[in-house]
DNA sequence: TCTCGCTCATCTATTTTTGTATATCAGATG
DNA sequence: CATCTGATATACAAAAATAGATGAGCGAGA
């Protein structure tokens, strides 16, 4: 019952507490001991006037209000790991940690190469690669820099368009061996074919494009690219995929590249407080110049 | 030279010494003692390897580093702030506090009493409101609600429209007794009128619309609404305003109301996370439901 | 020039926080 | 049914952080 604010490590804690569910897995995160982090979450409880976990021999369970308050302590995380990474960034030149985030495929198919020889550049630089199709918001700092398939609306935002990267229908040689070549893009749905399983926006891109997705009926489907990308290489069906990682295989092959091109839009981008701290430029023009690369100019 | 992170506490203390601008004035500010906010700021020194601040017996002075870190170190106390704010709002009911954020003019002619409907109602409720013509940032959490004149882009806030507020041409009697009523809206140009003084990106949209803004050359500029608001009011010329809050004062004529009148558009935005929390639900609907009130529907 | 007010640095005593060891409880396993 | 492993809670000692007091530097104003 005290006036004074929290100290923020109750926050650090008590989001720790949330994320293992119990007391004791927290401390071995935190490296702290299991009857400190309980008295942490005692003064936090008793500040805040109310309860947070409701103890059990299991472990924490937490309360309504403590998920309640749950993204506000992640987002506290985030921060302060952003302002430690752009303090181990300090002192000049390239070197530091910088955190990137891009869809599983990108980060998977194209980026390794191209952060390897960044890498070889600036051996101090430390690198983390966050995958996830779900957009990291920059503006949150859950990342420095972004490897986006949609515009970014923001205008604290600087963005380098790198142009349409080009999608294509492909199968395997395995597959149509065996099941012969469409004749033409009708013939698709009497194919297995393999596609998405909910309706993303970016789902709904393609549909507006292609009017005959409207019409397939995946065998296959999965949310993730990179499941699609295994599924075609496995010579499960036809499927879209990114036109220069499927000349990788060459046992992959493209179907109808006259009639079927998508291109999918792709955008580096940083935060504008960024652009000035050597690790992040670096990293940045790294990613423009790579990824124009990959796509042939 | 340690491998953990550092206490979160040290973030505070660091930016409450960033903004104090000594070691003693930081201390006061966190209740604490002028050696222990120099410890917290030697230790965290230490842990990222470079130096903060330069000290001399009239306080400390920021590096660069500690300059290039200060804006991480402001969102990581708008998020603290935030999980504040949240934690004492919780337990069912319309309490805690809300922060709202609004223009100068809106928040001090139009919401008091909006807010004044709202606490009676409310009691528990405890309502900060900050006012600055620069958009405060929801998503930064430096503000739960926002009374904004342009439509946010931002997809994770939900957004309730209220209108055109209308601007107007206004002038006050003891003006117009001694310089006349000007005959058309060409006359204006040798009139003496009130304007902004840099450009906004308000201010280009009005030129936008009404062509003859461009050609005027105020003789009073203030970038701030509520300066223009008390140079009409004295009567020292004509300039514009809210059509709502010229009405209040009798001695206030409004001029060309036929001809010229602005519409400003007007939102109330909430963060989406926030619209199931009882205090900021309360507050997000007597708002929207005052404003329209205020505008006469 | 002297004093006052502000600052930071340092030393020491005290308070607070933390860790260690232990007791207890619940569930899984032989 | 005993045992083992996970969990939280508590008592007490060790460690660490804090407050308090003091010294010294710098600048403003009488």
């Amino acid at each position: 019952m005290s006036e004074t604010e929290p100290s923020w490590d109750f926050y650090r804690t008590f989001l720790t507490v949330l994320q293992q569910g119990s007391l004791s897995a927290a401390a071995r995160e935190l490296r702290l001991t299991q009857p400190t982090i309980g008295r942490h979450i005692d003064a936090l409880e008793n500040i805040i006037g109310f309860q947070l976990f409701i103890r059990s021999p299991q472990g924490l369970i937490p309360t309504e209000a403590a998920i309640d308050l749950k993204p506000h302590a992640e987002q506290l995380a985030s921060n302060a790991a952003a302002l430690l990474r752009a303090a181990t960034g300090q002192g000049g030149g390239v070197r530091g940690t910088v955190r990137i985030s891009a869809s599983e495929v990108i980060g998977i198919e194209v980026l390794p190469s191209i952060l390897t020889a960044l890498h070889d550049r600036h051996p101090d630089l430390v690198i983390e690669l966050s995958l996830s199709d779900a957009v990291e918001n920059l503006l949150l700092q859950e990342a420095d820099i972004a490897v986006r398939m949609v515009a970014p609306e923001q205008d604290a935002l600087i963005t380098r368009r790198i142009g349409g990267i080009p999608l294509g229908l492909h199968a395997h040689r395995r597959y149509l061996d065996k099941h012969g070549f469409p004749e033409n893009l009708q013939d698709l749905l009497h194919h297995r074919t393999i596609g998405f399983d909910r309706e993303s926006a970016f789902v709904q891109a393609i549909r507006k494009r292609v009017p005959l997705m409207d019409l397939m009926r995946p065998s296959f489907r999965a949310d993730s690219n990179l499941a699609q990308l295994a599924a075609i290489r496995a010579g499960f069906g036809i499927g879209v995929c990114q036109v220069a990682l499927a000349k990788r295989d060459p046992d992959i092959v493209r179907l109808f590249d006259k009639e079927f091109e998508l291109p999918l839009e792709t955008f580096v981008v940083m935060h504008e407080n960024l652009k000035t701290t050597p690790r992040c430029r670096a990293t940045f023009d790294a990613l423009v110049e790579g990824l124009l690369t990959y796509m042939g100019r």
